[in-house]
DNA sequence: AACGGGACCAACCGCTCTCAT
DNA sequence: CATGAGAGCGGTTGGTCCCGT
């Protein structure tokens, strides 16, 4: 027993030149498919020579577990096929061949492929990193949000109005968006009679330095307040992409967080922030009734609209508080 | 119709792992 | 235990197709 002598260089095949490489012809695939299905795969090194195939075994059997095996799965990936991928890869990473033998019918090489081409970019406009599966905390990625909150400090600062504070606060606390900030048109008695607690939970004052908005402190996403802003107060924004996102976040795991301010003579700016946006619409809803043990998040455009959206399922953990809280904190 | 750029995916490359000697 | 062959894995490449200009 044992394994059979070395061939002369191991990492350089002795029939380079007449060695086969590129696209697999029908001719060559029917060969394969005739010998393995008649012998076997055997050892792969020795396979192209009995099958008559000028391929090295390694391409043999690449193109055999990849294309020609006859339990191969052919055609779209299933919402539950990527889901499976989508939880595996949050666990174990580029595991491709792992995450492969859970989806019967499918390659390593094709998941992965499918991963690169589809899930990443998804993941990516959704504003998660797809390595961690978390909100992206990169700079490039919060630039948009970081511009935006300082046009916002500037304003306050050269106008001192305390009422653009507390829009800034219902900005910040409602996580709702830069264009529904935009779009507010109600008056702040109105916001106040709305929300009650509003006062309790800011206790910024009138006057106060614009330094404590960058003090701000997010303990976590809160309820979606929807009052519009004066017509005549204007928020430059710079033509952020961010005015073309609104987080429609309805069920659990929100609406019990909210902010707290800390006085501090810190110089140094520590605004801290939601979770990063995605760069484009994003609508995040449950799935009542039948689906209570995870989340949907559509995306893709306008809901009920041209086909051109589509429904992802996340796991569950994305949208636990402490999951949340545990980011948010990360970003501090 | 021609061209360019991006998306997709099969295949390759190089490294690591496993296991027999 | 050290060595090395064979197999497996993950990253990358390159060819093809599609779509927009």
């Amino acid at each position: 027993m044992g394994r059979s002598p070395a061939p002369p260089n191991r990492n350089r095949n002795e029939n380079n030149d007449e060695m086969k490489k590129g696209a697999w012809t029908s001719e060559e695939d029917q060969q394969l498919i005739n010998y393995i299905q008649k012998h076997g795969h055997g050892s792969w090194r020795s396979l192209p020579k009995l099958a008559g195939l000028k391929r090295c075994g390694k391409s043999c059997r690449l193109r055999w577990t990849n294309y020609l095996r006859p339990d191969i799965k052919r055609g779209e990936f299933s919402q539950e096929e990527e889901n499976v991928i989508l939880h595996l890869h949050s666990i174990i990473g580029n595991k491709w061949s792992t995450i492969a033998a859970r989806l019967p019918g499918r390659t390593d090489n094709e998941i992965k492929n499918y991963w690169n081409t589809h899930m990443k970019k998804k993941l990516l406009e959704r504003g998660i990193d797809p390595m961690t599966h978390r909100p992206r905390t990169d700079l490039f990625s919060c630039l948009p949000q970081l511009v935006a909150l300082a046009n916002i400090r500037e304003l306050l600062e050269h106008n001192q109005l305390a009422q653009n504070l507390q829009y800034l606060n219902l900005f910040l606390q409602g996580n709702t968006g830069l264009s529904t900030l935009l779009n507010r048109t109600n008056s702040i008695p109105q916001i106040q009679e709305e929300n009650p607690n509003l006062m309790n939970e800011f206790p910024l004052e009138v006057g106060q330095e614009s330094e404590e908005i960058s003090q701000l402190v997010l303990v976590g996403n809160s309820n979606h307040v929807t009052q519009p802003l004066h017509d005549d107060q204007e928020v430059s924004i710079m033509n952020l992409q961010t005015s073309n996102y609104d987080h429609d976040i309805v069920g659990h795991g929100y609406g019990q967080s909210r902010f707290t301010s800390v006085n501090s003579s810190s110089s140094s700016s520590s605004a801290t922030w939601t979770p990063i946006p995605p760069l484009m619409d994003t609508v995040i809803t449950n799935n009542s009734g039948a689906l209570e043990s995870s989340t949907t998040v559509s995306y893709g455009g306008n809901t009920g609209g041209d086909g051109g959206g589509s429904s992802y399922e996340w796991p569950e953990y994305l949208f636990e508080d402490s999951f949340l809280d545990q980011n948010l904190r990360e970003m501090c």
